[in-house]
DNA sequence: ACAAAAGTGTTCCCAATACACCCATGG
DNA sequence: CCATGGGTGTATTGGGAACACTTTTGT
């Protein structure tokens, strides 16, 4: 079965810029592709896009399929559109950037995809396409969005303590945070609600919290804006 | 002639939001379409994406064909894909929103359009498809990106007086700004040559000023970030 | 002369920053 | 008992916000 059009239509893809922690560094999900062209190199995750189904939609499904990790923050990123980005035929992407929490339970190859691994984002291969502009948009965008909304969270366990927080910040930022200004800042916004559980770890033990999201949504309402 | 695909593919179009100053008013520039579906509503100006162009060549190609505007400030925005947003088939929709001087040269209906008109935006009247979402998104857009990037130039003369950047940022926030405040912080960031021309009014001329925007980029290299 | 817009400084306050020590726990 | 990370308060400062009158010009 085939389809005609009257005028040439560009191919339309999705391409995932999905970030996770692994061991306490940020890393973006990448996988080996099994197919020409640039078979063998990294990419990012992303495939065609269905003609009954939504961007986003078609995101998770090639997320899923190609690496088998599934319920993460999306967002829509960029559409990119260079003439000659892709060598076969006119492709226009749209990218999307993800965030995973739990970076554990490591993901798995499927379709198209010969590996996929995490790689920390100081360390990243040669990338096939124009992803590595791609990965570079979204990680300013990941930079200036943490600063101004609390999207940081879903890339934290759903209980964690300030250190790990604070880490995260730092590691995103690049730069050191003072801890007591951060703990000050962070607490004053009434966005983290501490628990009765304590991290177990080699020494002193530290509270657990947990970000709530429904009075993130109600300050936001009321006029809050995060910031830092 | 026709070209056949092996999977069906999306249309692909882009939608223009041009924002003007039409008598001190924030306004939009629409088109009243001139054929089916929606023939006579008003519109977004935009249109199909040729296979040899980029998004933003269509773009600005669509808004010359289509209303004769050109030479414009122009900016991808977000990608539009809901299944159902146009009633003929699947169309995504990349979205670029603009801003333009001098709104005075009235522009010009072309193909597609019955007419072309600029609207201010607290009074648009129900637009096609999805356009009324698209518009939002726009103008929120630049509601917030004028309070961290001087774009709002882009809607100036080049020769301004400081009063009317101070009450075309009223217009688009919504809100007024204390004058002596504005006029302290926009000097002091050192973005404007003061000229030796003044305008002529009813009343006092006023200095008139042009953005250094090498100075800003140099600026922005050494890290400052334009705050409101 | 008067109406209308241009232009100009100071005070106050809050929020960001800088900064150092004691505490609890596990090994 | 000691090494490691957890946890806490204050003083300073710089920038944002509030605020009113004089000057210039055209009519």
């Amino acid at each position: 079965m085939s389809h005609t059009y009257k005028y040439p239509r560009p191919a339309l893809t999705v391409d995932c810029v999905v970030f996770g922690l692994l061991e306490d560094q940020l890393s973006v999900l990448l996988i080996q592709r099994a197919a020409d062209p640039y078979r063998d190199k990294f990419a990012l995750p992303g495939g065609f896009v269905g003609i009954d189904e939504t961007l986003e939609a078609a995101a998770r499904r090639e997320l899923a399929e190609e690496t088998n990790v599934c319920d993460l923050y999306l967002e829509q990123l960029y559409t990119f559109d260079a003439l000659q980005r892709d060598p076969r035929e006119r492709i226009i992407s749209v990218a999307y950037y993800g965030l995973v929490r739990q970076v554990n339970h490591q993901p798995a190859a499927g379709s198209d995809a010969r590996a996929v691994a995490w790689h920390r984002v100081d360390q990243l291969p040669a990338l096939a396409f124009d992803h590595r502009a791609i990965f570079d948009t979204a990680y300013q965008r990941l930079q200036a969005k943490v600063q101004y909304q609390p999207i940081g969270f879903e890339l934290l366990p759903r209980k964690f303590t300030l250190t790990q927080i604070q880490s995260l910040y730092e590691t995103i930022l690049g730069r050191e945070l003072d801890k007591r200004n951060f703990r000050k800042k962070l607490l004053a916004m009434d966005l983290l609600e501490p628990l009765e559980e304590f991290s177990r770890g080699a020494h002193r033990a530290a509270r657990l919290y947990r970000f709530n999201r429904s009075r993130y949504r109600l300050l936001v309402k009321q006029g809050l804006h995060f910031e830092l």
